[in-house]
DNA sequence: ATTGTATTTAATAAGTCTATTAATTAGCTG
DNA sequence: CAGCTAATTAATAGACTTATTAAATACAAT
């Protein structure tokens, strides 16, 4: 074993596996590379999860599972404005995303190759979103009848922070390589669109 | 020919690969299933492109310019005010993107396959977008100055711009998905969010 | 030490993919 | 029609892929 290992080498093979996938892509990665890579025999991939397929499900369905409930996770800020609840949810989003750079466009690609597999998401996640999604209405109704925010469907809001800051990430490496930023300056970017995203969303929604 | 031919089997072979890239990536399309797609004999892929990823790049560049000569596209917008000129501006973006809808994914894709392309592509249009972005700048100043828009950078306009758009189209079969979208319905989301997106960035901008 | 189970490996089948080569066909020109 | 070039095909080399199988090794428990 190359990897180093507190790790069982199942588990190491996940996480090569994780981060080959998310490099290159599912099509792109091969079990021989995945299994040079951890530094164990090809056959060793197949025996623990006897096809490629079903080892990139297993990881896939747990980091889309996981991503899904950071975002639905119930955070502490019942006394707050509802203005800066919405800053706090772009904030979070973003940072969630900051941390996994790299999946969205994962999920974009696998999305459009498998179907099949959003229903099999839709299915885990049933009913936290639309909860969720109808007390966040509620709190906006109030908000738009008290004239501190315009009248706006939720779904709008939620479309115009995701697509702002998924596209965000997605198209880092278009941005960077065109306008020749250099990694640092990508950094200070991406520290400078976290705001400016928030910014986006809260003028979005001003009365 | 299967395919119905005015065009040459040259032509046909291009037409044929930019749909098959674009539906599934470079890796997962193969010369074998273009040719069979078009309905000629392998080698004659080979014969016309020598090789596969030559035949990608030819497409590929050939796109990318076109999409960036589009964007980039004199209009005759001399006698609008800044506001109609922003969202003249954003729904032409957005509709050649509705036109191109799969491709922000390929590019998305493959730049970061091939960091390299992105230079090549860079040089092809080095001086237009400065030109653009400095007279766009130009007036944008004016318009800060005049008080009709809020201080802030060309460079964060667009940005929003693109990456709302950008993102809306490729999210789009992941909304689909989740949201349990019909096809009609898709198309109704898309052509709302048309609108939204010129809303989230003209108030974006103001003061 | 032996038995049993889990892990790991070597070998390999069966298939696909890219690319090349040599041969065949089509189409035009003189 | 002969001759030339361009278009097209069949065949195949060679590399790489996924997946399976049977054998070897490691490791624990009895």
């Amino acid at each position: 074993m190359s990897i180093k290992s507190e790790q069982t080498t199942e588990q190491t093979i996940l996480t090569v596996a994780e981060q080959l996938f998310l490099e290159k892509g599912f099509a792109s990665t091969s079990t021989t590379q995945i299994a040079k890579t951890v530094g164990c025999n090809q056959a060793l991939v197949h025996y623990y999860f006897r096809t490629k397929e079903n080892l990139f499900n297993t990881i896939f369905e747990q980091k889309f599972k996981n991503f899904f409930e950071h975002i639905f996770e119930k955070k502490n800020m019942e006394n707050l404005s509802f203005e800066e609840k919405v800053r706090r949810v772009v904030e979070s989003h973003f940072d969630l995303l900051r941390q996994n750079p790299k999946l969205p466009l994962l999920v974009s690609n696998e999305l459009v190759r498998l179907p099949e597999q959003i229903q099999s998401i839709r299915e885990n996640l049933q009913p936290m979103p639309q909860e969720l999604l109808s007390h966040m209405n509620a709190e906006l109704q109030k908000e738009i009848a008290a004239g501190r925010v315009r009248k706006v469907d939720m779904l709008d809001i939620v479309m115009t922070m995701v697509t702002q800051n998924v596209g965000c990430f997605i198209m880092l490496p278009m941005s960077t390589g065109l306008l020749q930023w250099t990694e640092e300056q990508a950094k200070e970017v991406i520290e400078h669109r976290r705001e400016e995203n928030v910014q986006v969303v809260l003028r979005y929604i001003r009365p």
